[in-house]
DNA sequence: GAAGACATACTCGGATATAATGTGTCCGAGTGCCCACGG
DNA sequence: CCGTGGGCACTCGGACACATTATATCCGAGTATGTCTTC
């Protein structure tokens, strides 16, 4: 019960790139630097973002990262399972099969009362994370955080993102 | 986000010792081969529990395990934290502060957002399993499963289990 | 002067080492039972 | 025959290796830019 320390990177840059402006894109290298991580580390972590199309990523020279769909449209739980997997955290290795007893399959076709019991609590865990979505992180931190950071941020941005040509010329 | 196997053994093995009855106890080798578990391995989880006193465990010949209160009385939570432990699985590890703009410490009072939503979502998992008791679980399994399966398993258990002195007589 | 081709510099992407955690195992400390011995 | 002391077997508890995962890093593939040559 444990998350890599990359969700908290993942959710920190994705919430930067809320900020940035229509198609523009912002290096990886920049995301880096503006909390402190290793550029290398955190390419791999934004990479799996893009797999999952969360991201978008430009290559070459001008190019970097952007979201792939509005903010609106991006919830926790997109990144947290982009980072951890879509697998439940309990996984059930059925061990009530494994006693000295051997019986049928028959005998096992309802659902171990553990397995749900665990399954119930983890979709509660994943509803909380899929109702907030990015842009609330953006909107709670433009209203409520300390106006000196949010300055930095702001200006941070303005200077490392890169325009772009084309804007949703994108092809699978 | 994976949490250890040594959980699902953990809740079935307390699920069993709910079901011996009164102050009897039950050694950890008949509870790992109940359930084709490394003995060994198995005590680790088991001493887990006795620490944060969940279960009690008597020494010597004709000792073992029992429950340290009322199945009625033990969460799903509780074991879960046992094993896992009680620190939430997101980590903020204030990365905010990490970039190159240096503010001052007063420019982050407020919890980072990103920080308050995990744990938000953390309070939910962790409510759901706390609203389930262990006498749930078991009485659940004896309503709904497989009586052939119910059969063996109280057989087991009536076979391994073994009967104590001194009822309550605990000190702390 | 304009157009095309090439070299270049910058980006992301995947393959590769290292540290930490979880998993699995082993041996030692402690306790109650059983038996032998003595009264 | 009964009481007592000691040996013993069984239990849990903590200390010790191994495997897997997460962390961190490096090098290679790809592309738009800028420049140079040529028409």
């Amino acid at each position: 019960m444990k998350l890599g320390e990359g969700v908290e990177a993942a959710i920190h840059c994705a919430a930067t790139l809320a900020s940035v402006e229509g198609n523009s894109t912002m290096p990886g290298a920049a995301l880096a630097e503006s909390f402190g991580l290793s550029p290398s580390y955190l390419l791999k972590h934004l990479n799996m973002l893009t797999a999952e199309r969360i991201l978008e990523s430009v290559p070459g020279p001008a190019g970097g990262y952007r979201l792939a769909r509005p903010a609106e449209r991006i919830t926790l739980l997109d990144i947290v399972l982009a980072i951890e997997g879509r697998e439940p955290a309990f996984r059930c290795g059925e061990i009530r099969r494994n006693g000295p007893v051997k019986l049928d399959a028959s005998a096992y076709v309802k659902l171990c009362g553990i397995n749900a019991a665990m399954l119930k609590a983890e979709r509660a865990y994943r509803a909380a994370l899929a109702e907030t979505r990015l842009s609330d992180i953006v909107a709670d931190y433009q209203a409520e955080g300390d106006p000196r950071s949010i300055a930095a941020s702001c200006a941070f941005v303005a200077r490392h993102q890169r325009p772009q040509k084309s804007a949703s010329t994108k092809q699978v």
